[in-house]
DNA sequence: GTTCTAGAAC
DNA sequence: GTTCTAGAAC
């Protein structure tokens, strides 16, 4: 048997601190302007970038230039950035997408795996090879999804953020549905060619 | 967040 | 045999 040489060593693995593919969107917030393919719109405030994986036909993240790692760490302070974050999503939609508002959902995930709060804009579709996972159907088809105005309320009633984890964990082993019908599906190649023609 | 892939489900 | 899911990734 052939002794193991020194060239036979495994691939250097990423030891960093904190893993580093959730900091991935921090780079589009500190410097917009050198991410102009991603970028789609930008100012002091804000940030809108395409989803890079995107789980529509549309798909784009709103996130504030100054660093709010989630929504837990939304202050009261905080409740007219993120109305600034809603208008100009809006105004991108009608302006720049020149699309109407109802085919669209603005909002959080309610435990989010990105750092850097981030603002859903996505198209009701979910037409895309990105979505692939039960998972990315639960966190775009069921309350796991926080619409825009919920946020905002439960900022403005609690003073901050209040999500009951546990709630949002079980619905990943809770059975597929259709968020049109409420129908079960056993796949989730199924559910998605059914919710084409639903 | 994704990729990879073993093995379950079909 | 092929499709599909789900957990590890150091």
């Amino acid at each position: 048997t052939p002794t193991p040489t020194s060239n036979s060593a495994k691939p250097k693995p990423i030891t960093s601190i904190g893993n580093r593919w959730s900091d991935a969107l921090l780079p589009y917030c500190k410097s917009p302007e050198d991410h102009k393919d991603s970028v789609v719109y930008y100012d002091d405030q804000i940030v809108i970038i395409r989803d890079y994986y995107p789980k529509a036909k549309h798909h784009y993240l709103v996130m504030p230039r100054r660093i709010i790692p989630s929504i837990n760490d939304l202050k009261i302070t905080d409740i007219e950035l993120l109305e600034y974050m809603n208008e100009k999503s809006i105004s991108y939609i009608h302006q720049t997408l020149k699309c109407d508002l109802s085919m669209f959902m603005l909002g959080f995930h309610a435990i989010p795996s990105m750092k850097q709060l981030h603002m859903h804009i996505i198209s009701k579709d979910f037409d895309s090879p990105s979505l692939k996972k039960k998972e990315h159907w639960v966190s775009f088809t069921t309350d796991f999804f926080i619409p825009y105005p919920s946020l905002y309320n439960n900022l403005k009633f609690n003073q901050k953020i209040i999500i009951d984890k546990e709630k949002y964990l079980a619905l990943k082993s809770d059975p597929i549905k259709c968020p049109k019908c409420s129908n079960v599906f056993k796949t989730l190649p199924s559910v998605k060619e059914h919710y084409k023609s639903c």
